[in-house]
DNA sequence: CCCCACTATTCAGTGTTACTATCTACCGGT
DNA sequence: ACCGGTAGATAGTAACACTGAATAGTGGGG
């Protein structure tokens, strides 16, 4: 996926899972799996998981076991308030970048 | 300006600055206070001038001293063939994950 | 029955990046 | 002589995604 790519994931990825589970909540195969499909090639397997650790550890985040028909049991992520909150602050962010870029890239030319 | 943006620029700064470059050639002081004008309100004082190394270590951009009136003389950067290649890369890549985020937004509700 | 494939999670170690804090250096004005 | 503004360098730290491997449960084929 290229070395830029990686790079840039570093605090968007956390947003876009954030962004994920206020559609629905998931778990991170599932999530590992769909990120995939949408393109993101090399996703690590154990990436995924990292980060939902650390959302649950800042409390973003609400976890419920779930036993699988297949395989070891599911650890399903649903957002919480303080997430959604969180969501929005990222999306603010996000905002403010996206536009400062966008202004460099019609004045770079 | 948060720890969200702070993460999200690991990896868009460096863009930032090749698109800076890519309009006209510029010197790290320069820089650093054009990105603050911009709202980038908490960019450090160190940051630019560690990634300007960087990017002159894999021979992105070329460099001239030039003696200034005021202060020890500037590094002048300025983007050469190859940062050019390298910045197209990095609107690819940024491209794509604007346009997964947008998709994110919208569906997200 | 055993191995394999698929599902699902965890973890130690690595590399890259931005921040903090501090230091050097040059000039002009008071 | 001192200080503020200009200009750059650097050592140490924290956060994050990747690598690679291990663990564990289920079901099907030989």
């Amino acid at each position: 996926m290229g070395k830029q790519t990686t790079e840039m994931l570093k605090g968007t990825l956390e947003g876009v899972v954030l962004a994920i589970l206020a559609g629905r909540p998931a778990y991170g195969y599932e999530i590992t799996a769909w990120l995939r499909e949408q393109g993101f090639s090399d996703i690590a397997e154990g990436t995924v998981y990292a980060l939902l650790v650390r959302l649950e550890k800042r409390g973003l985040v609400d976890v419920a076991k779930v036993p699988s028909e297949k395989g070891p049991p599911r650890k399903v992520y649903s957002l919480n308030d303080q997430g959604r909150e969180y969501l929005e602050e990222f999306w603010t962010a996000w905002r403010f970048l996206s536009e400062r870029l966008e202004q460099l890239r019609e004045g770079g030319r």
